[in-house]
DNA sequence: ATAATTTTGAAACGTTCATTTCATTTAAAA
DNA sequence: TTTTAAATGAAATGAACGTTTCAAAATTAT
């Protein structure tokens, strides 16, 4: 029968989130696709379909690897102060290993996208209920473990820490400064002990 | 003598703002921008030089008309609470206008364009630096006050500031509810007290 | 009116854009 | 070995890109 996909999909998924992340959507172009994946132009159609379709895919592959990270780093946690502390800290270590300050994707992605393509808002909403509901679990279980005050409710706080990552992304696109960062992140968390 | 330019260059560049803010600057074509203006595709290459230009010109025009109105704001403030809420007010009502979720300019430039264009790079530390000046002014002030507390200094709390507006705007691009918005910019502030 | 000089309009520049086409090559199943 | 369908290569599509060109129109001071 038919000849099967030979090339490794989550491979060319890699690198086409490399040079997506690194220009943006607007900023890429086929030809780039095409260098950085060295797959053929028409393979690129005939797996993905369109620039835009195969941009989605690589954000939904962007996005699970994150969420991975996250979930493990939660999954190793003791307690509600160690599994937010570990969130921070992944956003760090991928701010202080962004040599080329391209910040987060989907950060990124947000502010270029979400008032242009409706695909990318619905994908943005979904992506921000999903880290809400995470967040607003672990403060919950903060509160319960009464580490956390209750001043705010849970899903307060996590709205708050939510918009306080994507500002760490932001900043730590021009300031890579360890001591810096760490110490912006500790001033984020104070508000909840 | 010679025939003087006609058209008023900061409508231009207000209209040139709009087009900018709204669809990015790799999104933005010199099509649009002739559509935009309603002026000649050669006047505008006699005007700006190059579309990079021209965007430059637009980003220190939306920076100063946001730098009017904060300092407006700060010197229309009796003291450091009054003026760090007003800038933070400033920030929400942007956020509550901005309909068709477009986002801070300069935020979504930064994530867009740090990384491409040196050019870019060097307005944003400048913008960066001018932003932690005034916010670490105010803080500084409310230190001596002693309405901010001494937990950090007043650098440090500029930082933290600066990066909860961003996140802020970040945030206020698709979460428009006043109060949800009110509460976390409580939640950022009371850190201070 | 004349001279001076810029704005303007329209067309064209060469390049790049995303996407399509299609004949050829490839490899697995029959 | 033949069949089958996908992968591939290379060229072409037409539209859009940023930028340039230049003659014609417009406006001011002489």
């Amino acid at each position: 029968m038919p000849k099967t996909e030979t090339f490794n999909r989550k491979e060319v998924l890699q690198k086409a989130t490399q040079i997506f992340h690194k220009k943006g959507y607007n900023g890429t172009s086929m030809q780039d696709l095409v260098d950085a994946t060295s797959l053929n132009r028409s393979s690129i159609y005939n797996s993905f379909g369109s620039k835009l379709n195969m941009f989605l895919e690589v954000l939904s592959f962007y996005q699970s690897y994150h969420n991975t990270n996250f979930s493990q780093g939660i999954a190793n946690s003791y307690n509600a102060t160690e599994a937010i502390e570990t969130i921070f800290e992944l956003n760090l270590n991928e701010i202080l290993n962004d040599e080329d300050r391209k910040g987060c994707m989907i950060v990124n992605c947000k502010s270029e996208m979400v008032n242009q393509e409706p695909s990318i808002k619905s994908f943005m909403e979904k992506n921000q209920d999903r880290m809400i509901a995470m967040l607003e679990d672990i403060v919950y279980k903060g509160q319960m473990e009464k580490v956390f005050n209750h001043k705010q409710t849970a899903s307060q706080y996590a709205l708050y820490l939510f918009s306080s990552i994507q500002g760490l992304r932001m900043t730590g696109i021009l300031n890579k400064n360890n001591e810096d960062l760490k110490n912006l992140i500790n001033t984020v968390l104070k508000v909840l002990y």
